[in-house]
RNA sequence: GGACCCGUAGCUCAGCCGGUUAGAGCGUUCGGUUCACAUCCGAAAGGUCAGAGGUUCGAAUCCUCUCGGGUCCACCA
């Protein structure tokens, strides 16, 4: 054995070796207990980074239940991640020179189809080099044919239901991506814009959107203001930068008297409450803005007889970008007198897209939604009831808040990448009835018998996929997993997708099979630079997992992202950290190269002790090392039974290198110089069993140090039974 | 406006279902090169446990408030 430990050399192997022996395949077997945890799937186009890494915990579970004997499977997977990919496929195509737009659907799923598959392996071999135990030949991805069918029968299911409708709202939008969201995906951000007090007929409004205006069908105003009582119900002829148009005065209690002048403009098309507003008040809902972010007036240039003057404004303004046309029209409003102050410093928050940056633009388009709350009231007994746990436990009360507030679902996305939604509509019929289906093209419509369906262009939601992952994974391996391993044990992810991810999958998973997707729902912090702060690029604090894994090894790497945080808080992650974990595994190598020494002297002096119960030791530093053996055992197993991973890493940490070095082996020596039996047999239990204890935090190391200790007749620890207090 | 988390040694964090001298990693200082390890060993310095009040025989730990950081949610145009 080296003087050092040499990662580089030991933790190539390890793993094809335990995949080969078929050590991370499990069989559904009756007399053993099931333990199943899918992995959260990463992108399939990406590399990991260290947020992945976290799923150490996982494998710590995973290691642990295998070696307690049950029936144990980490089911790997990867994500198409629609919106999310197509948007670095676009930015690839950008640096080309090129964009969506240069290509047709086909070709553009094709390309990306390509793009992905090219990366794929990447993510597979990073989660194998950081060892986790997945069983690769269970492994699955978004896109698979069997996959979009289960996802296609949720969705037929849902309709069958009532569940699904479709409905003509407004969306959140982004007209740089082209895409709308569900509402989870807005990031709403707090920005200082203008806001233009205007002239409005006998009134003045307040609005920092003056551009929306040629649309607004109304005035709504507080029916408790005394200031405007008797002009509710009126109609009003009102002056405006294309002409005088009539607008009718209705009453809106959500209408802050405080707020501007108290008296609202109301364009339903572009505005969420205006667009409840209009329905409840009948106003028709017309866009001004369409589908790129570019103002449209061929409204009113279609027109006839219109004033030269204000064609020629329209004129001006059609086609350009919202801002654009928002300065255009205030320069307007001020040479026709009608802006009567401007604050400057009127701050508001305002919807941004999560991914891009752009402002999240309000649009009508017919869009696909689910019914939540029939689906999350049920999630919510699941929860309430304790049949689905939370680690740590704060989160039960985050989870439900959620359930709580969730509103209906839009899961249609103007995305080519992903599952193309299975509804059609014919164009023979012209009515508004889709034909919704489980996969299979309709061969006629059902109502005229005629053949020009055309199927509706959008994709699912990825999380509508995904939020069927724990069901659909194992359904589509062999029937035989679904019945044996669903509900799934532990569902860990990180907790910033609780809402998008985790919600749904319990929404979901109890929606399509009647039963809770997974017992417990564990989640892990987020791994922070060394000061806490967020990891970006453009902060440049981004540490990379893989080449920690390099530097210091993946043992390292993994024990430092448990140690010294409580599990469920962020993670602050340094190379000083993995560092001192590097340290670690070479103090253990050490400890592995003393007792090996002296075994093998032992043996060379025919003094080896065969079979000698350490039990029968009446030596106090053996007895007082045994206890605290003991002692370490509880504390491991109690603390990965409840996911308090960092007491258990800490407490291995402490014992082997403060106990077992610094203490037992120096006290231990000149009796080993003695070839006292009594005390080898004592040294080799106890380092022996902390390394089972340790193997599921730390697998490589532990797993060579077991093999050089008696390379003969000892099964891998992978496979070796968990220590057990008699 | 609502919810949640955090403020403990220079830094990053444990401890917080109350009870011996408040711990760890990294860092600092001092001393160690013989037969496991300098990716090491031994020793040391360093904390009004954010602040105030309360409960208690006893509080870093429970309760209330204040201050300071962070995160998330909410249709004020």
């Amino acid at each position: 054995m080296d003087k050092r430990y040499k990662h580089q050399e030991i933790e190539k192997n390890w793993y094809t070796f335990w995949e080969k022996k078929g050590y991370f395949r499990p069989e559904a077997n009756k007399v053993k207990t099931p333990f199943a945890i899918i992995l959260p799937p990463p992108n399939a186009n990406a590399d990991l980074h260290l947020g992945h890494a976290m799923y150490t915990v996982e494998d710590i579970m995973i290691r642990y239940h295998r070696m307690k004997g049950d029936a144990t499977l980490w089911l790997p997977g990867a994500d198409h991640a629609g919106f999310e990919t197509q948007f670095v496929f676009e930015k690839k195509l950008q640096k080309e020179g090129k964009s969506r737009f240069d290509f047709d659907r086909e070709t553009l799923y094709k390309m990306i189809w390509d793009f992905v598959h090219e990366n794929r392996g990447n993510m597979e071999n990073q989660l194998r080099r950081l060892g986790f135990s997945l069983d690769w030949s269970r492994q699955v991805f978004t896109l698979d044919p069997e996959i979009i069918k289960i996802v296609h029968r949720t969705f037929k299911k849902l309709h069958d239901d009532g569940l699904l409708y479709r409905d003509n709202r407004l969306v959140n939008y982004c007209t740089k991506d082209g895409t709308g969201f569900s509402d989870l995906e807005v990031l709403y951000v707090e920005r200082t814009d203008p806001l233009y007090y205007m002239k409005y007929g006998p009134f003045t409004i307040a609005t920092s959107r003056p551009e929306t205006k040629f649309r607004d069908t109304a005035l709504a105003v507080n029916p408790d203001d005394k200031r405007y009582k008797s002009s509710l119900g009126k109609t009003f002829e009102i002056m405006g930068l294309l002409g005088p148009v009539k607008m009718t005065v209705i009453p809106d209690p959500e209408v802050d008297p405080d707020f501007g002048t108290g008296i609202m403009k109301v364009t339903p098309a572009h505005d969420p409450h205006d667009f409840e507003l209009g329905h409840k008040f009948n106003l028709s809902v017309t866009p001004i803005i369409d589908f790129a972010g570019r103002m449209d007036f061929s409204w009113f240039l279609s027109q006839k007889n219109i004033d030269p003057k204000y064609r020629a404004r329209a004129e001006k303004y059609h086609g350009k970008k919202v801002k654009a046309a928002r300065d255009l029209m205030v320069e307007d409003l001020k040479a026709d007198g009608l802006l009567i102050k401007t604050d400057e410093k009127y701050t508001h928050r305002i919807g941004t897209c999560y991914k891009c940056g752009a402002t999240i633009e309000p649009l009508p388009l017919p869009q696909w939604y689910i019914k939540i709350r029939p689906l999350a009231d049920k999630a919510i007994a699941s929860v309430k009831s304790k049949k689905i746990k939370f680690a740590p436990k704060r989160y039960e009360k985050i989870a439900l808040q959620w359930l709580t507030n969730f509103r209906d679902w839009n899961i249609s996305r103007q995305v080519v990448w992903g599952i193309r939604i299975p509804a059609w509509k014919c164009l023979d019929c012209r009515n508004d009835e889709w034909i919704v289906t489980d996969g299979n093209s309709p061969s006629s419509c059902p109502k005229c018998k005629g053949q020009n369906l055309e199927q509706d262009p959008d994709t699912f939601d990825t999380w509508f996929s995904s939020g069927q992952w724990p069901f659909a994974t194992l359904e589509v391996n062999s029937k035989k997993d679904f019945g044996y391993f669903y509900p799934t044990s532990v569902m860990e992810t990180g907790y910033d997708i609780l809402p998008w991810w985790v919600c749904r999958m319990i929404m979901l998973g109890l929606y399509a099979t009647g039963e809770i997707p997974f017992q417990t729902v564990c989640l892990h912090g987020l791994v922070r630079d060394a000061k806490g702060q967020k990891m970006s690029k453009s902060r440049g604090n981004v540490i990379n997992p893989l080449s920690m894994a390099d530097l210091y090894g993946a043992d390292a790497l993994r024990m430092a992202l448990v140690f010294g945080t409580a599990f469920g808080n962020d993670v602050p992650m340094s190379e000083d950290k993995i560092r001192g974990m590097r340290n670690f595994s070479n103090k253990l190598w050490n400890i592995g190269r003393f007792v090996k020494m002296h075994r093998e002297s032992y043996r060379n002096q025919k003094k080896y002790p065969e079979n000698l119960s350490v039990e029968k030791s009446t030596n106090a530093e053996d007895k007082k090392i045994l206890g605290e053996l003991t002692k370490l055992t509880e504390v491991v197993t109690e603390t990965v039974e409840e996911f308090r991973f960092d007491k258990g890493a800490e407490a291995l940490y402490e014992f082997l290198w403060h106990s077992l070095a610094d203490k037992y082996i120096e006290a231990v020596k000149d009796r080993l110089k003695n070839y006292d039996r009594q005390a080898l047999a004592v040294l080799t239990h106890v380092f022996i069993t902390s390394l089972k204890l340790l193997h599921p935090f730390m697998p490589f190391i532990t797993e060579e140090l077991n093999k050089q200790l008696s390379p003969e007749n000892r099964v891998p620890l992978i496979v070796s039974p968990w220590p057990v207090v008699k």
